[in-house]
DNA sequence: ATGTCTTATGAAATAAAATTACAAAAAATT
DNA sequence: AATTTTTTGTAATTTTATTTCATAAGACAT
């Protein structure tokens, strides 16, 4: 689990981390130049090499030999590949939320916060454990989602979902039909336990009882081992600093969301010709109800 | 309100946007460099003037006076800003999900579009009418959060969260309870109905019920006019592109989630210190049933 | 400690690229 | 048709980046 995560952060670094990655290795000379880049990166795409080199208390050529050492075509083509990277970056940054913030302030942290959220959760995801899931949730008889709280709604979000597409499945928020239902479970069954903390008892004991019912259990919480990790066959992880306000689900539900968007359309597309006649027929169900 | 969005639009356009804005304003030799440009902005980093100018067939001064006219100190300038912008956009760019896209495609995709629907309703929304929101959202003595459907469980995590810090409120997705709860209501309350197609019967009529009897009315749906915006106070406005499966609600739903967080984090802001107080409170309440 | 070898570095030369100045061509105006 | 204005490209100039090469600093052996 943890593998792919770095895995994947040393697949695509920044440009910057990748400076940062090789610091270390890097003579006396290029390393001042490196750490200066570091320490004002968005001071680079104005700077020539003879200003660069100054202001690193070193020569003109190191810096050539710098840019050429980190895998550059020469200085131009660093100049261009950080400010890109730097511009990238800067679109995700977002500070804490002060109680004195501008209607604008809040707009723009609180959406950034859940943008991030979906993003680390999107690079966080374990592909093969979320292809076992699609591939047990397709298969499945019946599916039961459990969830309280506000992974009470993302539940019941799911059951909306794969209803649509003609699935059998019911989100229970209630702590005994949750027990009731999933001591009722069949091994052609699957139990998806939604708890961002990892500890919600209700949800980590339904689904130990689908477990032990012989049902393929799936949990959805915050990356690392919980009490709900224990008890899921298949462990979808998400990510969210959750630090933004001391609110219990802000940014969480929406990464939680987004992997039942993921679950949803890796089912749909792996039974494609049958679901969308099922969205079509449903589409028309409701359009009565329309204006 | 159309305004906003275009006023928006317009003062923090990308680089690629700004020169097609111009694109007719320009003179003969330099709109070929910046249909040029348009066409492979990708290229662009890796050109000299010189090369440039040849594939344009053009003149190098043409090129530096192309830049000059465009606001940019030269062609380097030039060169690393259309970078940059190009590599936030290319962050961006998702395609639609095909049928035999693999598990890291889906996922790529599918949460690319959930931060797209986040961010594009940041841009979209109306700051001054969210002031507005917030603050009848904080004055009232009750709110009803109207919703059926996918909008229906957006519904229900706004109670959840507004319980949170002791507002009373109650989100209501059965279509008679809208209505007996929206026939009661006082012009002390507010009323938000959510509807992403902002044609949905159940929600409009009780909201447009509610707007009768007094109370303040805000809607939460799409960018553009529909039935529900005339019943509305109040207009809050996501947008998405939908187009990503068809799946009655995908990524809108993120959408209208980020536009409660953003309300529920301005109403707590506003009134901080009482607010924390119920915060730790409820925390504290759910604590027991945690392992 | 001294000399030899290796590596690292910067000054200066060179090359490349961008910018400017200016004159020719094209277009617009009289 | 002549004149003015605008647009454009060529060539000169300046700026910037790159390479070369000599020297300095450090490592290692004697």
């Amino acid at each position: 689990m943890k593998n792919i995560y770095i895995k994947r952060g040393e697949i695509m670094p920044g440009d910057l981390e990748k400076i940062q990655a090789i610091l270390n290795n890097l003579k006396p000379s290029e390393k001042k130049i490196a750490q200066y880049i570091l320490k004002n990166p968005e001071e680079i795409s104005d700077l020539t090499i003879a200003e660069l080199a100054k202001r690193c208390g070193t020569s003109e050529a190191s810096v050539v030999r710098f840019c050429k050492t980190l895998g550059y075509k020469g200085y131009q083509d660093l100049k261009i590949k950080v400010s890109a990277d730097l511009a990238v970056k800067s679109k995700k940054i977002q500070g804490l939320v002060s109680v004195d913030d501008d209607v604008d302030a809040i707009i723009t942290k609180v959406s950034k916060n859940n943008m991030l959220a979906v993003e680390n959760t999107m690079d966080v995801l374990d592909r093969a454990e979320v292809a076992k899931a699609a591939q047990a949730l397709m298969k499945a008889k019946k599916i039961d989602f459990y969830g309280v709280g506000a992974s009470g709604i993302v539940a019941q979000d799911a059951m909306h979902k794969f209803m649509r597409i003609n699935k059998a499945c019911t989100a229970y928020t209630d702590t005994h039909m949750q027990l009731t239902s999933a001591a009722n479970l069949s091994p052609e069954d699957v139990a998806v336990g939604i708890s961002y903390s990892g500890q919600t008892m209700d949800t980590v004991d339904a689904l130990r009882l689908a477990k032990n019912a012989g049902a393929t259990t799936i949990c959805i919480t915050k990356f690392g081992h919980s009490p709900i990790t224990e008890v899921a066959d298949i462990k979808l992880f998400v990510t969210s600093s959750e630090a933004l306000f001391r609110s219990g689900a802000m940014a969480s539900r929406i990464a939680q969301l987004n992997v039942i968007d993921i679950l949803f359309t890796l089912v749909a597309c792996q039974k494609y010709d049958d679901i969308i006649k099922y969205l079509e027929n449903t589409s028309e169900a409701v359009a009565p109800r329309k204006y």
